[in-house]
DNA sequence: GCCGTTGCGGACCACACCGGTCCGCAATGC
DNA sequence: GCATTGCGGACCGGTGTGGTCCGCAACGGC
């Protein structure tokens, strides 16, 4: 039954945008009496999804979590978010998150309907990409190259090699790989007849991707690592400690218990410590506290903050 | 048909993963014969998706993109992502998008089985949160304040006011609003029996969430203003002018258009102009960039710049 | 404690949709 | 030209569909 079908999808999404609904409220708006929204909301349970309902004068029906995650039904405001948000994690605030990301990026984008695609693109250069260390990565390149990893489609590129030199090339791509800051592209180069390793943000693809191939079997390195993704047990490479020159009360309304441990030193100061991967993020982060401060370790980050100190000072009085 | 509503919400997933699928693999992995996918195939379409088809030998079906946004069928990797992405929007990357995201936020967030949720809030933890100027919002908070807006449903909280005095305040909340680098929850304050504005930050929500209640009338001042999302007319509050000692391949290596206009000036040297409506922002951006530079424009970003590099210097040598 | 409201689910029934099977046709690429 | 792939008509037994009517249970306010 198409309508039955269509008609349990738009539950579905009603039970999404609004937590608790009548029968006779759902009944009203898909057009139908209130046994059969009873009936759909059997079959949507049967279907896995938890529909609880309560009786009485304030009862009604609610969408709950259950073990499965349904369909999402995004309005298009809500479909150019989620894009956004996707393609500031693929940039990397969070470790082991990238790559998934990407992929995510990879499935919303193929459906997106172009007047959203217009907007979240227009939407993207409003952002101030962070620049961190090195170039960063046009995230629409990221979500291209996904897509042609997963549908095994051949990929041609602009390539620029260290030393400059422009080259087109032609390669099979097997992976995308986020390690440190920076995007790697494992694939199989047709020209040279061997594996690859490209750095994403020194290629431009060229449109359209090429024709399908059939995968071979990837080098026997250790892509395994990579696919790893071991989102938890991360530990911080760099473990910063900080005397803060402001209360504790002031201290813990600015730095959330996330962020880092806070202690009591005296009543005008405190100790923090905060871990992060990456040490111009520590120093940024920890820069745009609004008071003053001493870093005690790591010794690399004093010599950071002191190298960018004295940049930031040649900056602002030589104009 | 149960059976077949559940297999066409498999067939838009399937199509989702990977981009194209011959009938052959279609039926293989529904369970049914080919003509059948024929079948569910045209129900799709009929409902809306355009499912593109090629014949031949490299034939198979094709999810386009179309006028509106199909179902998202995520896994739970994928939706740990989104999570991550739309909490970061709602912290202002962005502007405009912020309260959209917390909307989609709230939705996902109601249907998100609990280990996920947990998985989340572990990665969460380990985002570094920009501390910028004041204190930041926690996104979990945000997403349970946009919950009951959209439900009607009372909300209790602790409330720090200015003084540090801490109350116990019950209202019905109308809206979210979000100005600078702030959010505000508008609501009905149900013992002080009028309407005020709080800072979320400042609030810490107790559950669980009270009864519904009817919406009352808004107060009539200019919510409607908040309300236009005014996306793309923007233009940036600072417009930075810089003068950076690289050559331009080198900085246009660094810097995506999006992020700046660059002219050269000479062999090793270049404009930047680049706008934000957040000074911090980018004062804080144009740090990172690991280069020696000029600030020339706004006047007030030089001192910023000043301020910051005394902290700094004082930061690194006191130790 | 009563009463209204809300969700629940059984029974009945006319109807048409479902899905497998079999078929020939059209388009594409090697 | 041949294999492969998608397309859609025809047939048919089975069964799910959705409206109507019904009594029951739970909850909250008066």
């Amino acid at each position: 039954m198409l309508e039955t079908s269509a008609r349990l999808l738009r539950l579905l999404s009603l039970l999404q945008t609004r937590r608790d609904w009548s029968g006779a409220d759902l009944a009203d708006r898909l057009g139908v009496t209130d046994r059969t929204v009873r009936r759909d909301v059997d079959k949507l349970r049967s279907l896995g999804y938890p529909v609880h309902a309560s009786t009485g004068t304030t009862g009604g029906y609610r969408l709950g979590a259950g073990a499965a995650l349904p369909p999402l039904l995004l309005d298009d405001e809500e479909a150019v978010a989620v894009a956004i948000g996707l393609r500031g994690a693929a940039g990397g605030t969070v470790a082991g998150i990238e790559e998934t990301s990407v992929r995510a990026l990879a499935k919303l984008e193929q459906v997106l309907p172009s007047r959203l695609r217009n907007q979240v693109n227009a939407l993207q250069s409003a952002m101030l990409p962070l620049p961190g260390r090195g170039p960063t990565v046009d995230p629409a390149t990221l979500s291209v190259i996904a897509a042609t990893c997963r549908d095994h489609e051949r990929l041609r590129f602009d390539y620029r090699d260290h030393d400059g030199d422009h080259t087109l090339r032609q390669v099979e791509p097997l992976r995308l790989v986020h390690t440190g800051r920076r995007w790697y592209l494992v694939a199989f180069d047709v020209d040279r007849d061997d594996w690859r390793t490209f750095r994403v943000d020194r290629l431009t693809p060229r449109t359209p991707t090429g024709p399908r191939f059939t995968p071979r079997e990837p080098p026997d390195t250790d892509l395994a690592a990579y696919t790893s993704y071991k989102l938890s047990n991360s530990a911080y490479r760099y473990q910063g400690v900080f005397t803060l020159h402001m209360p504790l009360a002031a201290a813990t309304e600015q730095i959330t218990a996330t962020a880092g441990v806070l202690e009591p030193l005296d009543d005008t100061s405190c100790t923090l410590r905060a871990g992060s991967n990456s040490l111009d993020g520590l120093a940024m982060w920890i820069a745009m506290i609004g008071c003053e401060f001493q870093v005690h370790s790591p010794p690399e980050l004093v010599t950071r903050l002191a190298g960018l100190a004295a940049r930031l000072t040649r900056a602002a009085t030589d104009t």
